[in-house]
DNA sequence: TTTATATATTTGTACCTACAAATGTTGTAA
DNA sequence: TTACAACATTTGTAGGTACAAATATATAAA
């Protein structure tokens, strides 16, 4: 029987994802900036000057939130991020990276590179392959349409 | 060069962590819990009728949180749990599952069952076992002493 | 016994997040 | 052109969460 060992894998996948999510959460508010407002600068530094609109950023993040106006209200407050109505379609807006919030976003990539390895000290690179494939083979079977 | 890998690994493990911890949510959110209020309840049936103090409960949790009080509140208003003065040591709390905490508990049982067979529904059991092997090794290298 | 320290929980506060409703804009059909 | 639906974002609100300070009790030291 392994309904216990479903129930464990599960609870065992929640604990590490928790784990990791306040590990990075503390590295990044030592900074400032919490971990969904990291993820966005790094999605706009992804594009390389190119714009990004809230719905294109909110597809890629990493945790999908129903609020992610606010979230970029405080990018814009610490001058890391612009934002500017989309003059060729005016509901949709454009969200650009900063020089200032570039910078800030490269002086972060060494302590984060740091933290993940101190993460996945314990694997091997065959193991981190190992627990990826496994990791998505549990995201394919949850997709949001079959979400009943 | 496996800096890449473990940049992925990570960020592969926190998307599935919160994938499942949304589904989780969702499901206890219909029944008018949240997920640690429904950890709680299962700490507490696990204890069989033996008191649990505050901090007890709060290392047992799969996801530590930092306000245990207002979350058994919470259950003591649905008349989930009780809680008493500790006679013993007038510090401390007991919290004890109600029988219609019991009830409500198993009730939800079988439907937290079938999410967790959908959620896993693509690993066999050889795989969930080394996916588990897998996170323990994350979670030992992880302990709250070397927390630098 | 008094004072200080440690323990266990609670409370204040500020922020984060989810969800639904509201706003403003564009596209489309009559 | 007007009315209506679809789209993109914002805002209101309620509830969740973290962190630090406060409270209350117990233990230990002087």
């Amino acid at each position: 029987m392994s309904k216990q060992l479903t129930k464990e894998t599960v609870i065992s996948l929640l604990r590490s994802g928790y784990k990791v999510n306040d590990e990075l959460s503390a590295l990044f508010k030592i900074h400032g900036i919490s971990l969904p407002q990291f993820n966005v600068l790094r999605i706009l530094r992804g594009r390389k000057g190119e714009a990004a609109n809230l719905s294109t950023i909110q597809e890629q993040m990493i945790h999908k939130m129903s609020n992610t106006t606010r979230l970029i209200d405080k990018l814009i407050e610490g001058g890391y991020v612009n934002r500017f109505v989309c003059e060729k379609n005016r509901r949709k807006i454009e969200i650009f990276i900063t020089k200032k919030g570039l910078e800030f976003l490269n002086s972060l990539d060494e302590k984060l590179e740091t933290k993940e390895r101190f993460l996945m000290n314990n694997l091997d690179n065959k193991e981190k392959e190992e627990l990826m494939r496994l990791l998505s083979k549990i995201q394919t079977s949850i997709t949001s349409e079959n979400n009943f």
